[in-house]
RNA sequence: GGUCCGUUAGGGUAGUCCGGCCAAUCCUGCUAGGUUUUCGACCUGGCGACACGGGUUCGAAUCCCGUACGGACCA
């Protein structure tokens, strides 16, 4: 099975679908898994150099790796010979016909002049096409198909066009013929031994037109089913490459790494694990509905997978400062590291006269507060005065709990896809390193990323 | 406009090919309660769907016809 990318882009979560399930296959029927770059479009899906790199690693991210990766833009040569073989069974024509004006033919069901041309000037029109002798729009060359076929867009349709601007990768620079996709996959496809194709609904009449290809050179056209496109709901992007391309451009985004952008990158920043995505990739299944996949989905997933492995820490976002006294008050608290394995151990906060909460935590003056570790408090005289440690009182009563910070603490910058907090955090945060998973009580799970600037952190979900 | 495809709870999904075991599965979501010194986890309960109309049949989510809505490609 395979992977067609176009390498104009990094992937986005859309893409994941494919390396899931055909990787997921592989294993379960002893497959294999090709990675075939479908980059034969130099003008309008131009590839990315950068690209190529960044969808292989995406595919590891994701929990597999190909057993072979190829480039089309390496394959002229051979789809060119096949070209030759096709006309030379007649199976095709060179046709100079203006767009429009084939369009009216075929749409009535007409031959152009070109059709019935000789075997040998087609063959020698297409050498010139290979050599570079015209530039684009002059002359396609055309598949023999059937022009009374139901379906217009199956009638003799392009195999191959000229594309003026050059290949951006340096092996492919002096191309100027180039095979469109249905011509250049059902030749790949067949070659490479491809014996289950998965696509999208929109390359639904592809099979109807690559099965003439099929039947000139007297193959077997392997099993091919359709799936319908994927979208996200919560940001509310369209997952389209080359949209999020003109976004980047229009300064809507920064850039690829902008975290609003749900490109695997990204999802990988904010510490999804790979198979949090794969396996809600895997229960979508092959249906050819167009889906609307909730992110909270592949969130509870995730959450499932880092819940038992991430350290617990006070982050607060927005801290205010408030002095604390009362008698009894102790001078250091425990807490444990993880509320489900107390043998992990227990992390020490001093009580400083001084303590910083979070604004949206503090109460209305007077009212009662329980510091997770230290005891309930009443705000008062803009202090905190403590009141006992006993928890079960501050349980029975229902006292709204919250975390705290002492005046040691450090600074860390929390960010997410749509906000940013320059907050502070436990100075345990020095423990950890960048790419490991935390919880940050009551905020959420977020991923370290330690830099020279300080500390960062991606927020997952909560 | 042409050709083709689809429609099961808020989002997904199983079941549709080969009609009965489906008063419809599971995940997610929402919700109520319990529990936990987190808004996480855990436990218990609840919400919520076969697009519509007709036909075939002893029996239809499943087969047939029509309608509506949605999608894809081509123009």
């Amino acid at each position: 099975m395979r992977v067609a990318p176009n390498p104009n882009g990094p992937w986005h979560i859309g893409h994941a679908r494919m390396p899931s399930v055909i990787g997921t296959y592989k294993s379960i029927y002893d497959g294999w898994f090709v990675c075939r770059f479908d980059d034969t479009d130099p003008a309008i899906k131009r590839p990315l150099l950068e690209a190529y790199d960044w969808i292989l690693e995406d595919i590891q991210y994701l929990g597999f790796e190909a057993d072979e990766v190829i480039m089309a833009s390496d394959r002229l040569d051979i789809y060119y010979e096949h070209a030759l073989r096709l006309i030379n069974s007649d199976g095709a024509y060179t046709c100079t016909c203006p767009s429009s004006k084939f369009s009216d033919l075929k749409n009535s069901g007409k031959s152009c002049p070109h059709r019935k041309k000789p075997i040998e000037q087609t063959l020698i029109e297409f050498q010139d096409m290979v050599d570079g002798n015209f530039s684009a729009g002059d002359i396609v060359l055309r598949v023999k198909t059937d022009l009374s076929h139901p379906n217009p867009a199956i009638r003799d349709w392009v195999a191959f066009r000229i594309v003026d601007s050059p290949h951006p990768r340096k092996e492919a620079r002096f191309y100027r013929c180039w095979p469109l996709l249905d011509f250049q996959s059902a030749i790949d496809d067949y070659l490479l031994g491809i014996t289950h194709i998965i696509r999208g609904i929109d390359l639904q009449d592809s099979a109807r037109r690559q099965q003439y290809l099929y039947d000139y050179f007297n193959w077997n056209y392997p099993e091919v089913v359709h799936w319908g496109r994927i979208d996200i709901d919560d940001p509310s992007v369209s997952l389209s490459t080359s949209h999020m391309a003109d976004s980047i451009k229009s300064g809507v985004f920064t850039g690829w790494s902008d975290l609003q952008l749900p490109t695997l990158q990204n999802l990988e920043r904010r510490g999804i694990r790979g198979s949090s995505i794969t396996s809600s990739m895997v229960e979508l299944g092959t249906s050819t509905n167009n889906i609307t996949l909730s992110i909270s989905s592949i969130y509870s997933k995730n959450r499932s997978c880092i819940d038992q492995l991430s350290d617990r820490l006070f982050f607060i976002k927005n801290p205010v400062e408030k002095q604390i006294f009362g008698k009894g008050l102790p001078k250091t608290v425990e807490i444990p590291i993880h509320p489900d394995h107390p043998d992990r151990g227990f992390r020490e906060l001093s009580i400083t006269p001084s303590i910083y909460v979070d604004l949206s935590d503090l109460p209305p003056p007077e009212e009662i507060l329980y510091l997770k570790g230290i005891g309930s408090v009443r705000y008062t005289r803009d202090s905190f005065e403590f009141i006992g440690g006993d928890f079960s009182l501050a349980q029975s009563q229902t006292i709204p709990i919250a975390h705290w910070l002492p005046s040691t603490h450090e600074e860390l910058c929390l960010k997410s896809p749509h906000e940013e907090f320059n907050g502070i955090v436990e100075s345990a945060i020095c423990n950890y390193h960048s790419g490991d998973s935390l919880q940050f009580e009551r905020v959420g799970f977020v991923k370290m990323d330690v830099n020279k600037e300080g500390y960062l952190a991606y927020f997952s979900h909560p």
